[in-house]
DNA sequence: CCCCCCCC
């Protein structure tokens, strides 16, 4: 097997152009000890011209060490950054390559190439393709650019829509006019700027087209200027190394901390950091103490900035999820200025994971996800393993594949949500867990937007207002505590006959949406041992005194309890339910106590407690048992838990039983 | 020069 060699990319290479993953053989290479450990210096051949100008990156010198860049051997050169050093020589840094064909497999020199030479007076390379030459120090903010505030104003839709029925009684009305409303329009701005994070992913910074990175206009200088009549060059985030200085990059600010400090063995200080976006890629910046007070407030999310002399160094990929080998320190010298014209900066790019397909997904992969957050927890406090206190709140976020995941954020983020109006929320960068099957965590490198202006936001909400809230909704994150999908055990009633339940061994509990058609009022009071855990009926010994059995004692008093029995209704069927003294209590509002008191004084009144109660609807969590009595057997069901439902939770039910029925 | 990503 042979390889063809990339003729002409050896002078290419040395001249600074753009050549596509030119395939080059390793003629030589040496190891150069250094001060900063050891480097390894190439001659490389396109089978026309050899040069001995190539010096490998440092994060590539793993490739000689495990022998695998050995002499012979022909390799694709990914990436590539011709530099001019200070005496004229020229010296082509391999970025990235990547070995096609071992040196056994060539079996030895391809061609007969020369060695390349050029009078190095004159061999000044050209700007790479895609550089451009800008001012060095381009103007300040004098014309800010578009304002990206966390304006919790902006976060929440209308107060009053969505959530009206949320904590109030029981509807008493006919459920039929309960129509779902629009919950919060897409008015809202994201959490953070709507511009966010760009995954480069797609991008191959060797494809880069200068046509895209197109040379950047600037507003006229302001006089600030340190060196008027120098200039530096915009290059691509994609193209930025630790072995060229001169450069500016042009990107858009993505994901902002606040200031934090530090005190360790080395010292203390504070900083911050941010990440940065262009067409190309995506760098982490880092300023401290001296910078922080420098540019924190001039750095603002989701605007776009000229930077330029900073530091780059490799990036710890241990502590950073953003895909670049590098990353950057601000120094005393280092510069940022706004740059008005944000063109051709990506704003956004989420690879959405559509949550159903989390299921399938590893634990602790970064993944975004958006979805319409149904609710929310309340913000509570936590205190960590290391005894720090930080605030949580869990979101249930639900999307077109019928799915809800938890998510859970963290620190202020968690204190400023606002889920009102079930927004549509993304987070680009979240973790899975498999903490309760699958959820997710903020982490701080998560960008949280809340109704983002995207097109995947309108649909969704498109979606879940015009079906998606009606959903029979599984959800990914299994909580234990009641209400949550798993332990509901949702049944219509006519699914008591036609399922037999509770003919089993143990009873058997479910929850149904019912309204109640009938209550039997008459002997639905009795009255009941005045001690405190006994509520076995007294006899009245018509003598002021009340007898009960149970304890074997006479009482001057009694107690009032419910046993009531009621009707309830859905549209497949109806069911006899019994009642006892709290869950009677919540239907008919009042407690045994005053219903007894009505009962013996004003019955026109105790009557218009049942009439109130009557046609009312509610969620029923019920135990269904089969009991024999005068030795018939039939299922009895006794209501455990009453509670009251919300238009959406109504339409829900409504929807999932009128389904149910229909298969 | 940081590097905390937490809790049930």
């Amino acid at each position: 097997m042979s390889v063809k060699l990339t003729q002409g990319a050896v002078e290419a290479l040395f001249k600074g152009s753009e050549v596509n993953d030119p395939v080059l053989q390793l003629l030589n290479i040496r190891k150069i000890t250094g001060d900063t450990g050891p480097r390894y210096r190439l001659i490389l051949s396109d089978g026309q011209h050899s040069l001995s100008s190539f010096l490998l990156a440092t994060q590539l010198n793993h490739l000689p060490e495990d022998n695998l860049l050995v002499p012979n051997c022909v390799c694709k050169v990914k990436r590539t950054i011709t530099n001019s050093l200070s005496d004229g020589r020229i010296v082509v840094i391999v970025l990235d390559m990547e070995i096609l064909q071992s040196a056994e497999e060539t079996g030895g020199k391809i061609g007969n190439p020369t060695l390349y030479t050029v009078d190095s007076k004159t061999s000044t390379p050209q700007k790479s393709a895609s550089s451009v030459s800008v001012p060095a120090s381009p103007p300040s903010a004098a014309v800010p650019g578009p304002s990206y505030r966390n304006s919790s104003a902006a976060l929440s839709p209308p107060r009053g829509s969505g959530r009206g029925f949320f904590g109030k009684s029981p509807m008493k009305t006919s459920p039929m006019k309960a129509s779902p409303m629009k919950a919060s329009p897409m008015t809202a701005s994201p959490m953070k700027a709507s511009p966010m994070k760009f995954s480069p992913t797609k991008f191959s910074p060797t494809k880069f087209s200068p046509t895209k990175f197109s040379p950047t206009k600037f507003s006229p200088m302001k006089g600030d200027s340190t060196s008027p009549g120098s200039s530096t060059t915009v290059i691509p985030i994609a193209h930025l190394n630790p072995y060229q200085s001169k450069w500016t990059i042009r990107a858009r600010v993505t994901n902002k901390s606040s200031i934090r400090t530090w005190s360790n063995s080395k010292g203390e200080g504070k900083l911050f950091s941010f990440e940065t976006v262009d067409e190309s890629g995506e760098i982490k910046i880092t300023a401290f103490n001296k910078e922080v007070d420098r540019f924190f407030s001039l750095v603002e999310q989701g605007k776009v900035y000229y930077i330029s002399k900073a530091t780059l160094k490799v990036a710890n990929k241990q502590y950073t999820t953003l895909k670049n080998d590098y990353e950057m320190t601000l120094h005393a010298h280092s510069s940022i200025v706004p740059c008005d014209d944000s063109q051709g900066v990506p704003t956004l790019h989420c690879d959405f994971v559509p949550i159903a397909e989390l299921e399938n997904r590893d634990s602790d992969t970064i993944i975004d996800v958006i979805g319409v957050c149904t609710t929310a927890d309340d913000v509570s406090r936590i205190t960590t393993k290391t005894s720090r206190e930080v605030s949580k709140r869990a979101l249930n976020l639900i999307d077109n594949s019928g799915k809800v995941v938890a998510v859970t954020l963290w620190g202020e983020e968690a204190e400023k949500f606002d889920g009102s109006g079930q927004p549509v929320v993304a987070v680009k960068g979240a973790r899975l867990s498999d903490f309760g099957g699958r959820s997710l965590s903020a982490l701080f490198s998560s960008t949280v937007m809340v109704n983002p202006d995207i097109p995947e936001a309108f649909r969704l909400r498109a979606w879940y207002d015009r079906e998606g809230y009606a959903l029979d909704s599984q959800s990914l994150t299994e909580t234990r505590s009641a209400g949550s999908g798993a332990n509901m055990n949702w049944k219509t009633l006519s699914d008591i006959k036609s399922e037999q339940m509770g003919h089993g061994e143990k009873a058997e509990y479910f929850t149904c949406l019912a309204t109640v058609v009938y209550f039997r009022k008459d002997n639905c009071l009795y009255q009941a041992c005045p001690s405190a855990d006994c509520n076995k009926k007294v006899t009245d010994q018509q003598n002021g005194l009340y007898r009960c059995e149970k304890c074997n004692r006479e009482f001057p008093n009694f107690k009032y309890r419910l046993i009531l029995n009621a009707n309830l209704a859905d549209f497949g069927d109806n069911q006899w339910v019994t009642c006892f003294q709290e869950t009677a209590e919540v239907l008919l509002g009042h407690s045994a106590e005053t219903l007894g008191q009505l009962r013996d004084t004003d019955e026109a009144a105790f009557d218009e407690v049942f009439q109130k109660a009557n046609f009312t609807t509610h969620i029923f969590k019920n135990r269904a048992k089969l009991e024999t009595y005068n030795d018939e057997c039939r299922v009895k069901v006794t209501v455990m838990e009453v509670q009251p439902v919300d238009h959406r939770e109504y339409s829900r039910r409504l929807l999932s039983n009128i389904r149910k029925l229909a298969r």
